[in-house]
RNA sequence: GCGGAUGUGGCGGAAUGGCAGACGCAGCAGACUCAAAAUCUGCCGGUGGUGACAUCGUGCGGGUUCAAGUCCCGCCAUCCGCACCA
């Protein structure tokens, strides 16, 4: 058979369209199958073929589970609100509507030609008033469970993008979205307790089958640790400073403290403090770098000793100072810490710029030079002196201290809340109405969805507020409470409020009464495997998770985690090696590939280029290698005119039949199909091989190379009606007897170094074996006496000699 | 600094402790062709040797083992994530 992707592609993609070859059952009697991908962001360059590489994982499996009798839900739809449209449109002055849809039709013909098996039945779109009516239920349900709270506090701000962002759009002090220098501003907003769910989202991690590399990187994110909070008198007032520490026990070591430059205590007290003036220049300092800088400038230590006020060290009654740094943050812990300078290098940084006593509580160390932060003996420390376990000191202290009454145990988290309300236009309205006389309302939920006006100027508010603020229409309103004058809350909800939920809506897509229904929800979840970017696990992977297990605590939906298996994709690199950027004039265009090329070839390449979870160059060359491989295939229809099967070409087939499907399972496609093309090369070499051991082959390549398979198959009398197509064949089976040769050969060593080698049948005896063996290497065995012979059957002969 | 990963030919990469380099790409040689492309066949880690073969070889240094890319100890390098986190 002649290979003519151009005309066969098209060709079959109709064919499984017309039939609805991929469409998910509910309750069906087999067994379900959710392999789920993230849904892209339909952005107006199209798809990349990022995209590609981390959707064929899913794909490919989903299409074998297919063969294998599974009911399977592979779904796609679109995260179609983002602030690119929005600034597309400001630029363009058109709607981000109508560019949004331009986009979702040309994402989706896109995807249509690369022929994934999604059930296209069930596509949405996060900017879909049918569909972000329950991403406002869920708001709304998050808010009667107090989730939400607005609070006036310092928060990442993007000067750009003028918007308030999260503490995960902002990693490293850039801006997610244009990577620009986030600054700290003092601002009222709305936030959603995720740290109420800290506890939870690490828990969680213990029942789920994601890869360590996820796991830790969320448990580093949420940053829990256990410490206890310590109150120190200030002297002469009634007020306490409140600190964190995680070394209670090393509280006789305390000489000094430092608030942060944002502390309040500080506006309290500005009368006590002689050097306010030295103070407000110190903050005010501060404040103009970004966090980023506050944060990499950390070999110099900066502070102003507060004049006039002091602490009482509560263990050992001295009087200490107190001092204000920017290398203590406001934002975690209470921004005030007790400082001990002999166990902590940055107090010992300080104490020693600034003159301070460094008192040694635990031996250990040289303390001249530098502080010992290891384990010892506790010295100087009262009735702590002698304890050498770390336990069983801050144990010890911590009895003590809530003894005195001055402190507890406590838990913190380097997770901060999350800052949810953005100050733009395309996205979810925030169903929240402010009342003079009844406060914050919901927008009740027979008026959902609170439907996004329409608006002439995008461009945000110089006054940071959000477009939406200029509809009069759309601001005023009537409390539904009591019936009054009220104003809507006009900020939009962030990116990641559409993608904390899409996985259920899949299940359900067209239901009006409830986001899905309960017993659907029952049947298809969890999602089994889930497959996406490295760069979501603290962001998406995370806010999904939070949603998931609120709506779990609240009884709507039946799972604790949502994603039974996480995997993520290795990138595809530019052919320089550097990521693909459109100023490097390195990007290759799916669609240009499988124009040229074909999609299977596309898919075929992508699956083979490396190992699936490792970045890797793009290679035209590679590429061909595939194209060349898949015309190989198709010529395989001329050769297969054998009557009867070759036994050693069983075996073989029966041993690709077992790594193609042991390889797929583990995600191993490369290996895969490299066993593909080993077998084609046998085929060749063998010049005829019988219909079956085609049959066999072309179904274990069909998840990679659909099109070109379905059309073999047809080619060979298997789909006479037009839809008993291979994608829906099963899978082949094998024989675990047929996958032994009868025969091996095996290398023969001699003191650990191969000498030789020799054919053994499999069932031969040890003797046998090292009969021959020793016949094999009768050279280097002369004169030599033979200490020991080493036989592992299939494997390895060896003779250790003297 | 902490956490995670990686390090193998010219390149992408294979190897449940058992013949390192499967498979593909590139390269070389040959066939076909007036020629080129395509295709097919063969070779293809380094060094020495016409050759069978010898010898070195999986970031570096040690160790365990009959046998180490793989296990253990100590380094080095690169990438990713977090980071004055108290």
């Amino acid at each position: 058979m002649k290979y003519n992707f151009k005309k066969i592609e098209p060709k079959w993609q109709k064919a499984w369209n017309d039939n609805d070859a991929f469409k998910a059952v509910d309750f069906s009697d087999k067994p379900k199958w959710y392999g789920l991908v993230e849904f892209p962001y339909p952005s107006g360059a199209g798809m990349h073929v990022g995209h590609i590489k981390a959707y064929s994982s899913i794909e490919v499996l989903s299409r074998k589970r297919r063969m294998q009798g599974y009911n399977v839900l592979f779904p796609i739809g679109f995260d179609s609100f983002g602030l690119p449209a929005e600034n597309y449109a400001i630029k363009t002055n058109t709607h981000p509507h109508d560019i949004t849809e331009k986009n979702i039709e040309h994402f989706s013909d896109q995807l249509r030609k690369v022929g994934f098996s999604f059930d296209w039945n069930r596509v949405i779109a996060t900017s879909h008033k049918d569909y972000y009516k329950w991403t406002q239920w869920i708001f709304e349900k998050l808010y009667e469970h107090d989730l939400v709270f607005r609070s006036k506090t310092l928060v990442n701000y993007c000067p750009h993008c003028k918007v308030v962002l999260s503490n995960e759009d902002s990693q490293g002090g850039k801006c997610d979205i244009c990577h620009s220098d986030v600054v700290q501003l003092s601002k009222d907003v709305w936030f959603l307790r995720i740290t109420d769910y800290a506890d939870k989202l690490l828990g969680g991690l213990d029942n789920v089958d994601y890869p360590d590399s996820i796991k830790q990187q969320e448990v580093t994110w949420i940053g829990k640790s256990t410490g206890a909070f310590v109150n120190f008198k200030l002297d002469g007032c009634d007020d306490s400073l409140e600190i964190y520490t995680t070394r209670c026990d090393t509280l006789y070591g305390v000489t000094f403290m430092v608030v942060a430059p944002e502390h309040p205590i500080l506006d309290k007290y500005k009368d006590q403090i002689k050097n306010w003036d030295a103070v407000v220049d110190y903050r005010t300092e501060c404040a103009k770098k970004t966090e980023f800088e506050r944060t990499q400038i950390a070999k110099d230590k900066t502070g102003v000793k507060l004049d006039g006020l002091y602490a009482i060290n509560p263990i050992t009654g001295k009087q200490i100072p107190l001092f204000i740094a920017d290398y203590v943050m406001m934002g975690y812990g209470t921004g005030a810490i007790m400082a001990v300078p002999a166990h902590d290098q940055r107090d010992y940084d300080f104490a020693k710029k600034f003159g301070m006593d460094i008192i040694q509580v635990i031996k250990g160390g040289d303390i001249e030079t530098e502080a010992y932060t290891g384990d010892g003996e506790m010295i100087n420390s009262g009735f702590l002196n002698g304890f050498t376990n770390k336990k069983d000191s801050i144990e010890r202290m911590l009895e003590e201290i809530e003894k005195m009454g001055i402190g507890h145990k406590g838990v913190q988290y380097k997770m901060k809340d999350w800052a949810f309300n953005r100050q733009r236009y395309w996205g979810e309205p925030i169903p929240l109405i402010h009342c003079p006389e009844c406060g914050t309302v919901t927008v009740p939920e027979e008026q959902l969805p609170l439907e996004l006006p329409d608006v002439d100027n995008f461009e945000p508010g110089t006054d940071g507020q959000s477009p939406l603020a200029k509809i009069d229409s759309f601001v005023n309103c009537t409390c539904p409470k009591c019936g009054g004058a009220a104003k809507r809350e006009t900020d939009t909800m962030p990116q990641w409020a559409g993608s904390s939920w899409y996985f259920l809506r899949f299940i359900d897509p067209h239901n009006t009464e409830a986001f899905a229904d309960k017993e659907k929800l029952k049947y298809w979840m969890p999602v089994d495997h889930y497959n996406g970017g490295m760069e979501h696990v603290t962001r998406h992977l995370l806010y999904s998770r939070f949603w998931h297990q609120f709506l779990y605590d609240i009884g709507e939906v039946n799972t604790p985690e949502p994603y039974a298996k996480r995997t993520y994709q290795g990138m595809i690199l530019g052919a320089d090696g550097e990521k693909m950027s459109k100023s490097k004039g390195n990007v290759i265009d799916p669609v240009d590939i499988v124009e040229e090329y074909g999609a299977d070839t596309l898919r075929t390449y992508v699956m083979f280029m490396g190992d699936y979870s490792s970045a890797a160059p793009w290679s035209d060359e590679s590429l061909k290698g595939c194209a060349r491989f898949l015309e190989r295939v198709a010529a395989l229809t001329d050769i297969a005119t054998a009557d009867k099967e070759d036994s050693k070409l069983e075996v073989k087939v029966h041993k690709t039949i077992k790594k193609v499907t042991d390889d797929i399972e583990s995600m191993k496609f490369n290996t895969a199909i490299a066993a593909l093309m080993t077998l084609i090369n046998d085929f060749t070499k063998a010049g005829a091989i019988t219909k079956e051991d085609l049959i066999s082959f072309i179904k274990l390549l069909s998840p990679f190379a659909p099109h070109l398979t379905e059309e073999m198959w047809e080619e060979l009398g298997q789909n006479t009606d037009g839809k008993t197509f291979i994608t829906l064949a099963a899978w082949p089976e094998y024989d675990e007897a047929k996958t032994v040769d009868a025969v091996k050969e095996i290398g023969v060593q001699v003191n650990g170094k191969v000498r030789g080698s020799v054919e053994i049948a499999t069932d031969a005896t040890k003797e046998e074996a090292l009969a021959a063996a020793r016949e094999a290497v009768a050279k280097q065995l002369e004169g030599k006496t033979i200490v020991k012979e080493i036989y592992v059957p299939g494997k390895i002969l060896n003779f250790v000699v003297k």
